[in-house]
Order: C-alpha cells, then sequence, then structure tokens
DNA sequence: CAGTGGTCTAGACCACTCC
DNA sequence: GAGTGGTCTAGACCACTGA
C-alpha cells in the first residue's frame, strides 16, 4: 500500500490524509475497530511511533477514540455537533431527545446567498427543509436546513416516511456523507412571523439565531442551517483554556 | 532536581505538573523562552521524548508555545479569554480596545451565592467591580466582578489611578495571579434598571448575560464575572470538531 | 493467553532563527 | 555556526481487555 499526496510533505501529514480518506470513504465506519497501529505502520511501511503520533492527532480532534485493550475506532460525532447543545433541558428526562417535525421538504433553486454558502453554482439544485424540534408539544428549535440536492438525492424519498431526531447519522447511513466539522455564528435575533406560529410565540420575541456551516472530511461544505431557539430555552456552555 | 508528586503516576503527569508548578511560581514568565527540551530533560532525568510529548500537551491546551527555532514561550492567554470575543466590533478600527470605566469598587462580606462561587467562606472579604467598556462613548459591555479580597488586595491601591482595558495582565503584574481556565455560561436576559443608564437603553431591553467562573493554573476559583451584552451588539462564533 | 494501546527511551537527521 | 524545535525510527516493557 503506497500514500498517495505529494510525497514533499511531512510523511505524518500524509497518513493522516491516508485515514481520514478510509474513513471519509467509509473504509472504516463508526463502531468498527481500526487493524491494530501495529498492522497499520507496516502497511504503510512506516514506523509505529509515526503511526501512533497520527492516531493521536486525529483522537485529538475526536476523529477517532481509543479504548486501551480493545482498540481504535471511528467517533460518530453526532452528539457534539446536535443544535440541542444550545438548548437548556428541563421538563423531561435529560437524555430523551426532543420530537422532529418536518414543516416543509421542497427542492429548489439555489439563490446567490444560498448557492454561495453551499459552495454551489448559483441556479444549482437544493434541497430546504423546515424542521421544528418539541418537548411534550412545546417547540424549543426550528431549522432551516439547506443540502446539495446532488449530494443527498436519497434523502428525500427517506424522509417520506421518516422523521428523526438527528439528521447527521441519516447523512451518514442513507446519503453517505459523514460530517466532520462545523462552524456556528450565535447572534440575537427575534422571532419571525412564520416561525413565531410554529413556537406558539408573539412575532419579535426575543430569540437566539444559529447559523452553521457543516463540513466533510474534505472540507468541503456539506450543510447550511440557520436555526432559532427562543430566548427562555436558549442556554449554551462553553471552557476557555 | 527531583520531580515532587507521587511517583506510582505516569512519568509524563509528573513532568507535566513540575512545568505547571514552574509556571504557576512564576519561575518561567510570559514571554520568556524556556530552556531548550534537551536541558528540561537531562535536569529532569528523563529523555528528550518524554519532554517533547510533555511540551506538545500543553501547547495543544494552550499554555505553551512554540516557534521553530526560537523557542518555547509561556502563553499570555489574554486575548483568548476576554470577554470581547463575544462582542460584534464595528464603528472604530479592528484591533482597538474599548475605553474601561469602574464605575464602582468596593469591598464587601461575601453572600453565600458569592462565597460558593469563589469557593470561600460566606462572610469572607471580597472586592466588587462594576465596569463598563465602550467605543467612542457606546457602551458594548458591563461587567460585575468579584475577587478574593485575600488574594487581590494589591488591586485595590493600583487602580485608584488606572483604569486598564484588560483586567488578567493586571491580576498577573500586580497581584501575581496568572488566570488559566474559564467556563463561561451564556443566556439571554434583559437589562437590569441599574445597567440601562449605564447602556442608555430601556430598562429590559434584551441583552446577553455571560456568567464566567476563571480558575488559576492550580484550578482554584480565581474571579467571578457576569458580564451583559446589548443584543445588538453580541456576536459569537464557535467551532465544533 | 493473544492482542490491544500506554509509557519511556535513545538517537539520527532535518529545518528554522539569529548572530 | 550554535541553538532551537520538527520529523522519524526502533525497540523494550507495562497495563488493560476479552476469550
Amino acid at each position: 500500500m503506497a500514500l498517495i499526496t505529494d510525497a514533499r510533505l511531512p510523511l505524518h501529514i500524509r497518513v493522516r490524509d491516508e485515514l481520514l480518506r478510509r474513513i471519509s470513504d467509509r473504509i472504516w465506519t463508526a463502531g468498527e475497530a481500526l487493524p491494530g497501529e501495529d498492522r497499520l505502520a507496516a502497511e504503510l511501511s512506516i514506523s509505529v511511533g509515526t503511526m501512533r503520533k497520527v492516531i493521536q492527532s486525529l483522537v485529538q480532534e475526536g476523529v477517532l477514540e481509543r479504548v486501551h485493550g480493545k482498540g481504535t475506532f471511528v467517533t460518530s460525532a453526532f452528539e457534539r455537533t446536535s443544535m440541542l447543545r444550545f438548548v437548556r433541558f428541563r421538563g423531561p428526562g435529560e437524555n430523551t431527545l426532543p420530537k422532529a417535525t418536518i414543516l416543509q421538504l421542497t427542492t429548489k433553486k439555489a439563490s446567490g446567498e444560498i448557492a454561495s454558502k453551499l459552495q454551489l453554482k448559483p441556479g444549482a439544485s437544493v434541497i430546504y427543509m423546515h424542521r421544528s424540534r418539541s418537548y411534550d408539544d412545546e417547540v424549543v428549535l426550528v431549522e432551516h436546513i439547506w443540502l446539495s440536492h446532488k449530494r443527498f438525492s436519497k434523502l428525500l424519498p427517506y424522509l417520506q416516511t421518516e422523521s428523526p431526531p438527528l439528521l447527521y447519522p441519516v447523512y451518514d447511513s442513507v446519503c453517505g456523507v459523514l460530517v466532520h466539522r462545523a462552524i456556528d455564528e450565535l447572534e440575537m435575533d427575534s422571532i419571525s412571523s412564520e416561525d413565531a406560529k410554529v413556537f406558539d410565540v408573539p412575532v419579535n420575541s426575543s430569540c437566539m439565531r444559529i447559523e452553521r456551516v457543516m463540513h466533510d472530511h474534505a472540507g468541503d461544505v456539506v450543510e447550511w442551517r440557520v436555526s432559532f431557539v427562543p430566548a427562555n430555552r436558549f442556554h449554551y456552555t462553553v471552557e476557555i483554556r
């Protein structure tokens, strides 16, 4: 087995790219153990020390997880990336996921803004989804989601019959798209008339607006999403080091 | 030179503790280069590889910074921890710091809540500071800050004549307290009558409330701070991986 | 027990910075 | 050129997991 990328790059970078490629290509899937570090190193003709260093850096980034005595596993990063980390949990049990309701699901031509966010040509075919998340019929989150139709065409028939609480695992299992890294931008806003009906609160109530650009392992944009959380439901904790 | 901590712990943990102790004790100060990794390893009678691993982990955490060919330096983590990362910059130049105005500075007996946050006994002596931050006389941030009087007594005379834009470097230089790690909790709130006057906006205007607990390298609580940002000035970007 | 990751060492060679 | 960190190797030994 040979490494593909530019031989002028440091070896650990090239090995890292190779491992990420295998994860992207689903050669190794979430929950499955990778080969041992010694066998991986032998396969790529590098030293075990270098392989360890690469694996450690991917563990640091949350791509892999290691368990002493058991093995190295691909992380399913879905909890970490859930929008629910911005929502204050009360009422029902701590670990219950809120019910997802798809309010609208259509295919459109991308406007200039959406094309730009998704790195597509203006007019390209995109999927738009309007979705609410609720606990005991109290809506805590509303999402407006845009996806490339080309990459997510299999999603449409799937969502005719299903309304799963988490979408990212579905992107993975149905469309073969594994999400990796997101950038969230938070601002305070007021609720639009459209979403006010969904939340059942007055128009212009105070809320948080969370704009997310989600990337895959290759760094390409996978999804653009704008979410709204009512003021009294918003809560966010962050550690700075 | 011998390591102090429990010899049953892994060596890299003990070395890490030793390095952090030296930073806490100001044996190495911000901006100054540490000895080379080979000399450090020799001094502590460990291999260079292990020393490298420890240093790398502290770089990862933001405690140290390395520059190829120059050396390893203690990070001055003040930009990273500034509350201004929650404030949207417009108007004036990008890199100008807003003017700080101390509105109130007193010594009090800690209430139960404040004592609990600062890990002090109720009734212990604490410093309370009420401070505003403004660009061109537009207030963008108001802070309510509590500190242990015992640890920060030197701050009071200093702040009689100075109103520095950043406090953490002052904690370091005047009181010998080096901040390290903070936990911020964000919620949406409305502006109190007291702060409404400072911001010159109506009472109950929408704002972000940011509660911060700041720790030092030893993990002890250094400061408790509650800050408010008006809705139109709040902006926050976060990357999830 | 075999297989996995975790710890630690010793040393070679390269690349960058500053004098 | 001297000193720094960056890359890479080779191998020993330990600790945890599961059959």
